[in-house]
DNA sequence: ATTACTACGAATCGAGTAA
DNA sequence: TTTACTCGATTCGTAGTAA
């Protein structure tokens, strides 16, 4: 039943608009269906529609009807309004879904580096646990992480030993599963579809995850 | 050209969850099927009818389709996020539209009573100019004038001269075309679809309006 | 692989109208 | 008045398939 018809949340919105959610509503169909620009006949049948699905209740009145949406028309209509908050808070936050995978262990090498270990401390204003979370977001997803590339985030700078080059990393701050993390994104690699966690804590114990579980994660892009 | 299909908005929604204001979005008409659980086909011809209504732009790639909100999509999210945020925020504020009316004069008599000026400079904090601007609210929202009178208010309290009483009413802060002002509401009358505004300004000087004139206004519920 | 056309069945709309 | 039923008209969805 949450295969719910796109023009029934819009009749909901606009009994909400009415006040449908904190009063009862006194419309008539005719009145509707001027408001939703249809016949007095759909608007009717909305109605019955919302009524039979449990998002409103109806009482009759000798003229008109009194309607007040129910706890399960609120909850679909907070549901909608958290979806337009994420697309218009999409420049602060971007937020992920996926689910966890193994690295191949290099993570706990990097993390270890203390060239890289002190640019965390300073940058991140904090001490990452040894090694990353991995987490492979869904494939359809791929399209934010283009969104977040976009951003500059926060740059751990490139440096040499005598030995080798340590490329330069972007990272911002994060959180998943609700645990403050940070990202890490290689500066090249443009088609991985692998989010690397640092975090103050070990995530997977924090977390209490393994290889295959789902996570949702919070990306802020304000450096 | 605003009669806009609400499945057709859903779509839209959809692709801005995924970052299309930002972004293009690189999407096949299969995958933006399955995130719509509808066929391949209908995806197809949801783009092709959003691309002719100017909502998105398209460039094609060898294989995916490259896809982003034009300003005209971007304007309509916005304004479905806007009645959203009328929606949830209805328990601090409840918006109105109508038009100017003349009351019978009385309004001057009554906001130049002494008795009703003291209580609303220490109540309102300011001294009204004389008299009330009169708006006759859109029929149907008489339904949110319900929700209005579920709130407390600004009490200002009857009060009684030698000659005569003169009854208590409620007052709330409001804006009327962005104008600081309040509103009165007598404690009876439940039926009456006209607020009277009263505000430090002379209002039809300030806004410029006369009979029949259409205003918005805002009531703050908080009091 | 991907887009999108055609054709037709399914769902929705609304005029007429009863209660 | 008002709600809501029936039923023909219209719109929508999707299988098959071409490009």
């Amino acid at each position: 039943m949450n295969n719910m018809k796109s023009y029934l949340l819009q009749v909901l919105k606009e009994l909400a608009l009415l006040g449908g959610m904190h009063q009862f509503v006194e419309i008539s169909s005719l009145e509707l269906a001027e408001q939703l620009q249809t016949s007095q006949q759909t608007a009717s049948r909305y109605l019955l529609t919302l009524d039979a699905q449990n998002y409103i209740t109806r009482q009759f009145g000798v003229k008109k009807q009194l309607i007040q949406i129910t706890d399960k028309g609120i909850d679909l209509l907070k549901q909608e309004y958290t979806l337009f908050q994420q697309i218009f808070e999409m420049m602060h936050k971007i937020h992920f879904h996926g689910h966890i995978v193994s690295g191949l262990g290099e993570g706990t090498y990097y993390t270890e580096q203390p060239g890289y270990l002190t640019q965390f401390q300073e940058k991140l204003h904090f001490r990452p646990h040894p090694g990353t979370l991995n987490v492979e977001i869904e494939y359809i997803e791929r399209n934010k992480l283009r969104v977040l590339r976009q951003y500059d985030g926060i740059l751990i700078q490139e440096y040499k030993t005598k030995n080798r080059t340590f490329g330069g990393v972007i990272c911002f701050h994060a959180e998943i599963n609700s645990i403050k993390a940070a990202i890490v994104l290689p500066t090249r690699t443009h088609h991985s579809t692998i989010l690397e966690f640092i975090s103050p804590y070990h995530l997977r114990e924090k977390l209490k995850v393994e290889d295959g579980d789902e996570v949702t994660s919070t990306i802020y892009l304000q450096s």
